[in-house]
RNA sequence: GGGGUGUUAGUUAAGUCGGUUAUAACGCCGGCCUGUCACGCCGGAGGCCACGGGUUCGAGUCCCGUACACCCCGCCA
């Protein structure tokens, strides 16, 4: 008797027979996606991840196999023998394999199933926790199973696509020196070192650059980082980037080689050809229209800056953004059209929802017909020689709301940039994945070098130190540091950060005065970059890379809602594995090994 | 560290004003059925209402706390 996998191997998926294979002897291996049992014929939806064939049991052609296939259950793991047979009239156009059924003259169950905490379909609306718990049976539902093909797919684009290039993938190490500054680092014991930790890599940002100092010229790794900050829908602790570094390049060859990439993927995974050259946006217009660096382009309702106005009419009767703007503030308005026809209630939601990013009140006024402002705390001593020119810049016509943020610039950003999407998505402004022009690639360009403190009232480093700044930007250095720009860049697509990078210095000089700058002394950049400063010493070349948050890009290209969907097995937002239950209790000998003593007392 | 939402059979949900034995669908178990594909029909099992306090004659329901999950702010050069 011929045994299944020894003797008989698999000939098809069970996502591949179609009429042209209309009497063929086939072995197909697979999960019991689901079961219709008539009595004399069992029918088994057979599973694997290409797909489902319909096989069909008959009690009156092998009366012995029938039985056997009475007793499949959902998710009974099998292999069976059988002929291909045209449905004829009992087509499932839902199906590709729709048109034909194997008719069984074999079968065997390798495994049965307990039933399963959830059932294995394609839509599932499981609590995301009993998901994650029992990742292994999440990961068997096609949708999750497409988006992992998919992500292999970029793996292999990406690789193809830079070694066509003349990209090296080349490795750098996990387990580095800690350098303080940035993303919080997990920490890792060093038993031969006793009490010395090392860091695993933020990023591979140092190595790179020392490739390119060592003469690789054209570097790529799809790598692993770790970040041990909080999570996000967008953020997991580890996390994949598509990391590169060229060298003798200026800004615009980082972005031919990075639009090249993104729109073979776009290509070969969406069959989507995406416009080239991608728009550029100078990051103070990003933060004045959209209140951060990463605007959803795919929507308008753009913020207006009226501080300047504001300050012209000396507070236009307003005490409250008179006060805003002496205190160093801005003052930020959008107008939302009549259209939207927002409730009180509503509104008063979304002043709830303000509140909990920090602002003090969510101020309004509805425009009436001779364009006065109602509804509105401003609305009695507002003058309008202010009110006016307001009306005008918002756009605001009679029965638009106009929206108002004032006070601390970074919050009046991040609240006036989440209220723009928030109510994107409330106005269904945003459209569904699928449908056409919903790709908005943006880089978004010379960003300052120091952002302003306002809390220290000083100027602190906006990225790391080794960000090449503008040559025409370099005498403010010392004097004006708010005045000089930098050569970095962030490519945005539909309001995420997909990847970030910048030309670097290579200039020693430069760079003495950048950490002057910065505040770090001498002794302090040879302790921390002491290796990195040596190599530049010596012939570094020109360079610059780039990172693309690979998960990030899967996700937009899956149409996925979270990162967790494009991760095999992702953290909870605590940083929890739900079903390995990481991290775990290490034990007194471990600890002693490491020369580590746990401080933690479990709260009573 | 802060703000918000949620937690009821295996799963997804309902549960009114605080009041008798906590419902339904799917899944599971048993039986019947040869053209189903969300198969159908008959029968059955299945509950520490997340956990701990409190209010009350009486709590799934009201209050407080805790845990867990999710979303956001801070944080993420």
């Amino acid at each position: 008797m011929q045994r299944f996998i020894t003797d008989l191997k698999r000939t098809h998926s069970c996502g591949q027979l179609t009429k042209a294979d209309i009497g063929k002897e086939v072995v197909l291996f697979g999960w019991v996606n689901n079961r219709r049992d008539h009595g004399g014929a069992v029918f088994i939806d057979l599973r694997d991840r290409e797909g489902v064939t319909q096989v069909v049991f008959e009690e009156d052609v092998r009366p012995d196999v029938h039985e056997t296939a009475e007793k499949l259950r959902l998710e009974y793991c099998v292999g069976v023998r059988g002929k291909v047979v045209s449905r004829g009239e009992n087509v499932n156009p839902k199906l590709k394999t729709g048109e034909i059924e194997v008719h069984a003259s074999d079968l065997e169950i390798f495994n049965r199933s307990e039933a399963t905490p959830f059932p294995i379909e394609d839509q599932v609306d499981t609590a995301e926790e009993k998901r994650l718990q029992y990742r292994f049976l999440d990961l068997r539902r096609a949708p999750l199973q497409r988006t992992l093909m998919t992500r292999a797919r970029v793996n292999h684009v990406t690789r193809n696509y830079f070694t066509e290039n003349g990209f090296l993938e080349l490795e750098t190490p996990f387990m580095v020196k800690y350098t303080p500054g940035g993303a919080r680092n997990f920490l890792v014991p060093s038993r031969l070192n006793p009490g010395k930790f090392y860091a695993l890599a933020e990023s591979p940002q140092l190595f790179k650059q020392l490739y390119m100092i060592a003469g690789f010229d054209r570097y790529f790794q799809i790598v692993r980082c770790f970040r041990d900050e909080d999570l996000r829908l967008d953020r997991q602790p580890e996390f994949t980037q598509i990391d590169v570094e060229m060298s003798f390049v200026e800004q615009n060859d980082i972005f031919g080689v990075i639009e090249g990439l993104v729109c073979r993927l776009w290509k070969e995974v969406l069959g989507v050809e995406l416009p080239r050259p991608f728009p550029r946006m100078p990051f103070d217009e990003s933060m004045a229209k959209y209140g951060n660096d990463k605007p959803d382009l795919r929507f308008g309702m753009e913020h207006q800056l009226l501080t300047d106005l504001v300050r012209q009419h000396g507070g236009g009767g307003v005490p409250l953004l008179q006060d805003a703007v002496a205190k160093g503030g801005i003052v930020k308005a959008m107008r939302v059209p009549a259209s939207a026809n927002f409730s009180r209630t509503e509104i008063d939601k979304l002043e709830e929802y303000v509140k909990g990013m920090g602002a003090k009140g969510l101020a309004r006024a509805k425009v009436a017909e001779n364009g006065e402002w109602t509804q509105s705390p401003f609305a009695k001593t507002v003058t309008p020689e202010m009110r006016l020119p307001i009306n005008q810049v918002t756009g605001a016509q009679p029965g638009d709301l106009i929206l108002f943020q004032f006070g601390k610039a970074s919050t009046v950003h991040t609240v006036m940039a989440n209220l723009r999407v928030h109510l994107a998505k409330r106005t269904g402004l945003i459209p569904e994945f699928g449908s056409g022009g919903q790709w908005r690639f943006l880089w978004v360009v010379d960003p300052p070098l120091f952002e302003y403190d306002e809390d220290s009232a000083t100027w602190q480093p906006a990225h790391h130190a080794f960000t090449r700044p503008r040559d025409q930007d370099l005498p403010f250095l010392e004097t004006d540091p708010g005045r000089v720009y930098c050569w970095r860049y962030d490519l945005v697509l539909n309001g995420f950060e997909i990847g970030g990078g910048s030309i670097r210095l290579h200039d020693p000089e430069v760079q003495a005065r950048v950490f002057k700058a910065m505040g770090i002394s001498a002794e302090e950049a040879r302790n921390k970059f002491g290796f990195l400063l040596d190599a530049l010493r010596m012939g570094a070349p020109p360079h610059g890379g780039i990172a693309l948050g690979m998960d990030r890009l899967v996700m937009l290209l899956t149409g996925a809602e979270s990162l967790r969907d494009v991760v095999a097995w992702p953290k909870t937002q605590k940083g929890t594995d739900l079903m390995t239950g990481a991290p775990g209790d290490a034990d007194a000998r471990q600890l002693r090994d490491l020369y580590v003593k746990s401080t933690y007392e479990p709260a009573k």
